[in-house]
RNA sequence: GGCGCGUUCGUCUAUCGGCUAGGACAUAGCCCUCUCAAGGCUGAAAGACGGGUUCGAUUCCCGUACGCGCUACCA
């Protein structure tokens, strides 16, 4: 490993962000960042009448939410838009005349031939030892039909160069010296050892990784739940959790930590900790991790975060103090929810006291005739407290009191105040949320449901 | 069919010949508790099968079974 690392991430444009595309853009990213290397993103735009941009942006979208920044590569979906780096085109669609140089060179050398209006590769008769950097020396000898015919096409009676050739050539011009992809290319691997020897050049180090699977054991196809990068996105997962998660699936740490930053995984990831076996997709341990990040999460980032997917979701934060929306966000950190589940638990604390509505079930569970007149005596109570001493502690302690008082268990009344003041029987902790909430909206949303505590008489509108 | 890869708790994994087989998620019970979570404690749960090699195999070799991949003028 004495040459400095260049690895490449080549997707196809095909209008999603595979998971396996995912954790194979994510190894080899890791692996370059942790050799010092460089990455490389290229666009494998072949087919062009299903390649649109729209596609291809699908793809650098997902690569920058997982937070895989490439070094060379495009800079838009643009085929003919800025791209960094000196080893361009990174649109193979643009690279045409790299593919006719190099099948005019294998030509003019007697390794390749016309057949049928198609361009054929003289291959090797032999069986060809792979030697992988995970799997080992891998000996492939030769199946029943390539004993019968071992030529194969490098470009189509269209004209079109086949998926082998460019890679091949794309590799070697770029020149890349690690190719990290899933297993299902080990045994076309062959094939491009052979073409490689062709060109007169040492092929690049393989490392082929273990695929991931459904939980049944089944390959992933894109309309498998998990499968879509787009999916976690619009779920509202920490994509370090994400990126955590999927580089647990076929390698492991030497210290057993699981949880990890995405400077720890950098630190710690190389090849030689990969293992050889495929693993399953478990959308549970993903969300474990996520709940992990998501606490684990800056305050300033949790809450900037929380606020794109409320506002995705219709809750609009921006009339009111930031202040009071990011003190909201924080009640519910350390609840577990998947930022798409946020609006739905924080969203009371946003509407306007009058817009609020506890549905009929919570009403029959929280705020019968009883519980009303519990919720008055506390309601009055609290409007002994000073604005300044509207704090969770005191407001569990005078609870507590009151419900000495009354002669019931705290439960008694913290269930008809939160159903007042959220419209819900779930949420965050509810002394917080009523110090968050304030003195002023505390009141008004018991009010509208108090019994005999004087003061608005109580009636529900 | 041929070629290749794989096989440790339900799942992800640790183990580089000595293991009372460890951890995490999930799961069961208990504790804590203002709801939901979280947290704490405890438990159940694994080496596909059959042969070798070895004083000793989960670890090495062979076979079988099963799973997966490749076998295209798909990528």
């Amino acid at each position: 490993m004495s040459l400095p690392v260049r690895v490449r991430f080549a997707p196809s444009p095909t209008g999603y962000l595979h998971i396996g595309g995912a954790r194979t853009a994510l190894f080899n990213w890791l692996f370059a960042r942790h050799h010092g290397g460089t990455f490389v993103l290229r666009i494998e735009d072949t087919d062009t009448a299903r390649n649109s941009q729209a596609a291809i942006d699908v793809i650098l979208q997902g690569m920058r939410w997982l937070g895989l920044d490439w070094d060379e590569g495009p800079a838009t979906p643009d085929p003919d838009g800025p791209s960094r780096g000196d080893r361009g085109p990174y649109f193979q669609s643009r690279r045409g005349e790299w593919y006719r140089r190099r099948i005019a060179e294998l030509r003019d050398r007697g390794l390749a031939y016309d057949r049928d209006g198609a361009v054929y590769f003289r291959m090797t008769r032999e069986a060809v030892t792979i030697p992988d950097m995970i799997v080992g020396d891998v000996r492939r000898e030769l199946t029943d039909r390539e004993q019968a015919d071992p030529d194969w096409v490098l470009v189509r009676s269209d004209g079109q160069p086949v998926f082998h050739l460019v890679n091949v050539v794309d590799d070697l011009e770029m020149g890349i010296t690690h190719v990290i992809r899933g297993e299902d290319h080990l045994s076309n691997t062959a094939k491009h050892i052979a073409l490689f020897r062709a060109f007169g050049v040492e092929p690049p180090r393989y490392a082929h990784i273990p695929l991931i699977l459904n939980p049944d054991g089944s390959k992933m196809s894109k309309r498998d739940k998990g499968a879509v990068v787009t999916n976690y996105i619009e779920d509202g997962y920490a994509p370090e959790a994400v990126v955590n998660y999927l580089s647990l699936l076929g390698w492991s740490p030497a210290d057993g930590k699981e949880l990890l930053s995405v400077a720890e995984l950098v630190g710690r990831f190389d090849l030689d900790r990969v293992n050889r076996s495929p693993a399953r997709f478990d959308e549970k341990k993903l969300a474990a991790l996520h709940f992990e990040h998501a606490r684990a999460m800056e305050p300033g980032r949790f809450v900037e975060v929380g606020r794109e997917y409320l506002a995705r979701a219709g809750v609009l934060t921006g009339g009111h103090d930031p202040a009071y929306g990011a003190a909201a966000l924080m009640t519910a950190r350390e609840k577990g929810l998947l930022f798409r589940e946020l609006a739905a638990f924080v969203g009371f604390y946003f509407k306007a006291d009058e817009e609020m509505e506890v549905p009929a079930e919570v009403q029959a569970k929280a705020l019968g005739a009883l519980q009303r007149q519990h919720l008055g005596v506390l309601r009055s109570a609290y409007e002994r407290l000073d604005a300044s001493g509207f704090t969770a502690a005191a407001l569990e302690a005078e609870l507590k009191r009151v419900a000495g008082e009354l002669g019931v268990k705290a439960g008694a009344l913290t269930q008809p105040a939160r159903a007042a003041c959220t419209g819900s029987l779930v949420g965050p902790s509810l002394y917080h949320l009523m110090e968050v909430l304030g003195p002023g909206r505390v009141r008004s949303r018991m009010g509208r449901w108090a019994a005999g505590d004087g003061v608005d008489g109580g009636k529900p509108t």
